[in-house]
DNA sequence: GGCCGCATGGTAAACGTTTACCATTTGTTG
DNA sequence: CAACAAATGGTAAACGTTTACCATGCGGCC
């Protein structure tokens, strides 16, 4: 009656062979004959039995499990990310587990220990942060279970990449306002700490550039990837005596504050003033007005972070390397041609 | 050079003691004397050691870990819980390991088979579908780990549930729409397979009938909990000869979905319709316009499901009861008075 | 019939911890 | 200083698997 799961000991009594051939018909089916394999399989079904991993994981060293660490799994973006990462795992027999750290360094080194403690295989990271207590100049690859950094470099050697280019990416954006007419072209970018934003943020100040526009301070919005970074920092833009015709927002997220903030203000989107997103996240052709982005193939992504942790988890020696993908403009309605008069 | 993490044997062969007092050095400090427990810490520096919690849960029975299973992480409603769920579990020392399944039975089992081989101690389950393969009839809660159902009831006995009351929800907001005058109110719920749903749409039938309005089945339809449920719904309710003057959408990604479908179609909202929510998600207050909708206390859910559990979890033969917390109808500007035409 | 090889299944060691039990040392108290 | 208690640390068993190694039995082949 009470949680009396059973083990493999009684379940090779009941089906009258030894452990080692309970152990053999469910995990190398072949290796038993059919008649026995049939024993062993019926007395599984009568009782139950769901063999203990942590015994198994222990004797083999390895658990299946793959950790996925990030600061926010409600974040749409690394949403698509994680679907693809979930179905990829699944193919090739691996478990998915998520880490939601809210940028909370204890909670980071907490699913860090769950790696290292050998409760899972491999981590897929959505940070450039190590979830583990060390210091990274000392940080040696080879001593640590295998990571895939998603998204967001950690800039270690020894750990791959898997993202889009996101100077290319930001020059890009920044060139189809420009096409458009803009040259007041405002940023609200991720935070500092993110090296996607860093380099968001260079490929916009080089496609200005190009057309001779220098950096106006006045114009970058450090903010975070949050709705509500682009809310605040969109009033703040708006605050301006010189008041910018077009504001690239760094994810979709700031984007869906900046817009917000702009309906609050009485100002038309795209008439009044463009607004550009970034992620092409499957809330953004719901915006109002429908939202102009960068797209990243999330798919791609989470297919990638799986095979190079896949090839480092099979292949000790292997030296899985970076991998960059296509991003694509997807242009909506929250961009329009600069105003006559600006 | 590779992969060749430390063991309790090397460790204490460097600190110069048993593995048993290493052992006891980490994990019953007060166990050893301070002398000793120093040189031990001293080595698990330098060293880097990390104890292997295979061994440790094979021995003790315990993982202390916490598995969340859910269709879908990047459901904005679940989120708030899951971020109330995190900070509570790790409050008491639990790490939450989160399960996306996507809906998918494959992937249900898949997670509830970590549970069953002890890769963790308990389940918050936020579906009324056991992850289980096995009859429903025959189960007893006693053979399993502890479950607690999130928002979602299984309706099995010995499972204890945390939600609101949904149908007095479905009521309160049907009550507000009828006190603004409306009549023809349609529904757009969640899956039939919902319990949620199904008790929303209780309170909804039980609110018209209180005022002598018969079930019109044109006007209930039968959705999912998602945007582009509550696009094409709304679209099949604008089709209709006589239209509905308010949308009562069973979560708030519906009404998202229902408030673009209404401004494709020139309608404009709250004037020539209403639309309420269901949730309070976070993205709420920047719909256009602002949704009325009814807020889930998310925060007391999460706690409650980490609190049951962790009853359960120490003392098998603790009964928990379900919690049922209380909702509270949150007006912004979707909804207004019904047009006097109407 | 004698021999070999293969299919099958058992025995026992190993994985890395925790902890009951015991032995020793140290401290306390009369 | 005897006697006992408390503090400390070691030994070894146990948790539930997997798998190397071995033993047995059987069919096929000369």
């Amino acid at each position: 009656m009470p949680n009396d799961t059973i083990g493999i000991k009684e379940l090779a009594e009941i089906a009258g062979v030894s452990i080692a051939t309970v152990s053999r018909a469910i995990s190398n089916p072949k290796r038993v004959s059919k008649a026995t394999r049939e024993k062993v399989l019926d007395a599984v079904k009568k009782t139950g039995y769901s063999p203990n991993r942590l015994g198994a994981s222990l004797r083999t060293a390895k658990t299946g499990n793959i950790i996925a660490i990030m600061p926010d799994v409600s974040d749409q973006f690394n949403f698509g990310v994680i679907k693809s990462l979930e179905l990829e795992a699944s193919k090739r027999g691996y478990s998915v587990l998520l880490g939601d750290t809210q940028g909370d360094r204890a909670r980071e080194l907490a699913y860090g220990a769950i790696v290292r403690s050998k409760q899972a295989d491999g981590i897929i990271l959505f940070s450039h942060r190590l979830p583990y207590d060390i210091d990274v100049d000392a940080f040696d690859a080879n001593n640590f279970p295998p990571i895939v950094n998603s998204c967001e470099t950690s800039g270690l050697p020894g750990l791959p990449l898997v993202s889009i280019n996101n100077r290319a990416a930001g020059e890009e954006a920044t060139n189809y306002l420009i096409g458009l007419g803009h040259k007041k072209i405002a940023v609200i970018t991720g935070s500092t700490e993110s090296p996607s934003a860093v380099e968001r943020l260079k490929g916009y100040l080089a496609a200005l550039k190009t057309i001779g526009i220098n950096r106006d301070n006045d114009l970058i919005k450090y903010g975070n990837y949050t709705i509500e970074s682009g809310e605040e920092n969109t009033k703040q833009l708006l605050a301006l005596t010189d008041r910018p015709s077009a504001i690239f927002c760094f994810s979709d997220e700031i984007a869906m504050g900046c817009l917000a903030a702009l309906k609050n203000s009485g100002l038309k989107v795209p008439e009044d003033i463009s607004v550009m997103g970034f992620d092409d996240i499957r809330f953004a052709r719901f915006f109002d007005p429908p939202l102009t982005t960068i797209a990243q193939p999330v798919e791609e992504i989470g297919k990638h972070c799986i095979s190079l942790l896949h090839e480092k988890l099979t292949d000790k020696d292997a030296k899985p390397e970076d991998v960059i993908l296509p991003h694509k403009l997807v242009v909506r309605s929250s961009t329009g041609p600069v105003k006559p008069d600006e």
